[in-house]
DNA sequence: AGCACGCCGACT
DNA sequence: GTCGGCGTGCTC
């Protein structure tokens, strides 16, 4: 009878046990845990000698089931210590639920064709795919692939995974919000014949396991899929391509927290294999990467098939309009009205669900607030209701005002994007409109629909959020109309700048891919502001230079570190202790900022108080042993949750 | 995270 | 008298 270690998928640390056999790490066992016999994994970690051995128990069974990848084994390792998440929790994202289950008829995934079809490149494009190619011979190394929208990023790299096809070995490819993606896929199956494994939340539970079983057994060589597919476990990985590497969607924002784009170049390493990050607008940590010579840079300097670059008018929203209240500048309408005439495609983009952001009480002034989140209410015209964009929390509109008992008093404050396409209505009767939210479509094929639609020219304005900004051509759209570029300008975010850049920049770039010339009208209030003059002389570099010297003096990273205490509760008063407590115990060190405590900018948020601190430090810093002293050192009291944010995004 | 134990309110 | 609410504490 020896020791061994054992992980479950809980978020828990390793627990010892008995067994006859030596088992190797990575074998699947059943072991008696807490009330119940709980499926886990032999971990390479040394059994706690000093804990009684007559409290060990025996492994009940081993689980008839290929091994957990011993680069799998490292990875969770990795993440947990950096993540500082506890090993079981991390363990949970690369296992399944249907763990051990096989399908009757499972999915069979089949393998890419290298040469199932082939297009010509331009001279750009072939020097880009060289460089990759030699790089790809080097293993583990990270490649920025650097290319506006339209360049034709997408082809390049897919000549990097056709020599891995031929070669054979695994390739993940990440991409940002996968389900609406179709246009990805297609893509992929015109390239390769085949339609690649895809993983992410909206799998249903066979889907899951058979894709999960095709990645362990290897017969899976190619993944496509959301962050989770990083935790996947590959047993040949020979690529990792992350594409739109800026997109702060990499960024999970609940359970585990982690950046994918960084724990991917982490699993690349492991697994001594080439990562390609592909962007139009790279993110400054990747950007600095390159500067320095960490990263290789392989730049696409042009737009393909003669595309070019939108025109761009800046709308001075200070300047009053007479009249009643518009969101549609009368600049912006005289080029819509132009564009009609001429019979091309215009875009309207606002960031903003629904139909107004805010209702309030005309009488006395009281607004509509959600009852679990410290959150105004947003108006949803065409469902009928008032919704928490927070928790989801859902009501009509009230008949009368419950503080001073006026009915039919409450009016619409601020646009959402259903407001601007009632606009567009009012001005424009004839145009064919169309809107894109997440509201509005429920699955990709409504999505394909109203693209189809778009490409058909049945649609002369089409209005809609952040969901039109990616990889969409549509060769009669020639005007873009920001409707208010400065929303993400303000409030405490770090990358507020930075997002609102890439985010404008993207949907810009839907202008003008066809062969006419396109325009971008920006309206704004800021017409100064470094974003928004970078923005109007598409000048990519101004912004980088600026953002990476405001960084540089503050410390932000990728010159200093950020690490975010966020600490809630049901009762604020308890909460709050806790924040206090946490900073009486902060390290003294010269190194090191402590921000805080102060309310999360939504204070209340799902029936949680919530309260942040921010520790910065200097670059050098290890900040997860900072971190785990100074949490030794506090007593959380019940009734308390204090979770822990490494590179922290968001600020909420 | 689960899951059981445990101690107080409204039911056949 | 029991069923069950969710607070608290443990899992080798």
């Amino acid at each position: 009878m020896q020791r061994l270690s054992v992980l479950f998928p809980t978020p828990l640390g390793c627990f010892d046990y008995l067994s006859a056999d030596s088992l190797p790490a990575g074998t699947f066992v059943h072991a008696p845990f807490g009330h119940k016999s709980a499926l886990g994994v032999v971990w390479n970690t040394q059994p706690d000698e000093s804990f009684p051995i007559e409290k060990l128990k025996k492994i009940n069974d081993i689980e008839n089931l290929k091994p957990l990848p011993e680069e799998t084994i490292k990875f969770v390792n990795w993440v947990s210590a950096y993540t500082l998440a506890p090993l079981g929790a991390v363990l949970k994202m690369t296992l399944c639920s249907e763990l051990g289950k096989e399908s009757k008829k499972p999915i069979q995934f089949e393998q890419p064709n290298p040469t199932f079809s082939r297009i010509l490149f331009s001279t750009a494009q072939q020097e880009a795919i060289d460089s990759l190619l030699e790089a790809s011979e080097d293993g583990f190394n990270v490649s920025l692939l650097d290319g506006v929208t339209g360049s034709g990023k997408t082809e390049v790299y897919f000549e990097i995974l056709a020599k891995i096809f031929q070669s054979g070995g695994q390739v993940l490819v990440l991409l940002p919000e996968i389900t609406l993606t179709g246009a990805w896929l297609s893509r992929f199956e015109k390239r390769f014949g085949v339609q690649p494994a895809v993983w992410h939340s909206n799998l249903t539970p066979k889907q899951r396991r058979d894709t999960w079983n095709a990645v362990h057994t290897g017969s899976a060589q190619i993944v496509v899929g959301a962050r989770s597919a990083l935790f996947l476990p590959f047993q040949n990985l020979k690529l990792i391509v992350v594409d739109e590497e800026h997109d702060s969607s990499f960024k999970q924002e609940d359970g585990v927290l982690y950046q994918a784009r960084d724990m991917a170049i982490v699993r690349a390493k492991i697994a001594d294999c080439p990562i390609i990050l592909a962007s139009a607008t790279p993110s400054i940590e990747t950007y600095c990467n390159t500067l320095t010579g960490k990263y290789n840079h392989i730049i696409l300097p042009e737009r393909f098939a003669g595309a070019t670059l939108p025109t761009t008018v800046l709308a001075d929203m200070r300047q009053k309009e007479k009249g009643p209240i518009r969101f549609i500048s009368k600049q912006l309408e005289t080029h819509l009205k132009q564009n009609l005439e001429d019979g091309n495609q215009s875009l309207l983009f606002l960031n903003r669900r629904g139909y107004a952001p805010l209702m309030l009480c005309r009488g006395c002034g009281k607004r509509l607030k959600c009852k679990h989140c410290s959150a105004w209410l947003v108006e949803h015209k065409t469902k009928k209701c008032l919704m928490c964009h927070h928790c989801g929390y859902t009501k009509a509109v009230p008949k009368t005002c419950a503080k001073c008992g006026q009915s039919d008093c409450f009016v619409s404050c601020g646009p959402g994007v259903e407001r601007i396409l009632e606009e567009t209505n009012m001005l424009f009767p004839t145009a064919r409109t169309a809107l894109i939210t997440s509201d509005t479509l429920t699955n990709l094929k409504e999505f394909n629909t109203v693209l189809t639609k778009m490409e058909n020219h049945e649609i002369d304005i089409l209005i809609g959020t952040q969901i039109l900004a990616k990889g969409h051509h549509f060769a009669d759209l020639t005007l873009v109309g920001i409707i208010d570029a400065d929303m993400g300008l303000s409030g405490g975010d770090l990358r507020a700048g930075e997002r609102t850049f890439q985010l404008l920049q993207q949907v810009m770039g839907r202008a003008g891919r066809g062969q006419k010339k396109g325009t971008a009208i920006i309206q704004t209030f800021a017409p100064e502001n470094m974003i928004i003059q970078a923005l109007k002389n598409n000048d990519r570099q101004l912004f980088l230079s600026e953002e990476m010297k405001s960084r540089q003096l503050l410390k932000l990273p990728p010159f200093g570190r950020l690490a975010a205490f966020i600490i809630s509760g049901k009762q604020q008063i308890r909460v709050e202790q806790a924040a206090r407590i946490i900073v009486q115990k902060a390290p003294f060190s010269t190194q090191i900022d402590v921000l805080g405590p102060v309310p999360a900018p939504i204070p209340y948020l799902r029936n949680k108080h919530r309260y942040r601190i921010l520790v910065k430090t200097a670059k050098e810093t290890n900040l997860q042993s900072l971190l785990k002293q100074w949490m030794k050192q506090v007593n959380i009291p019940t009734g308390v949750d204090v979770r822990l944010d490494i590179d922290p995004y968001s600020f909420f």
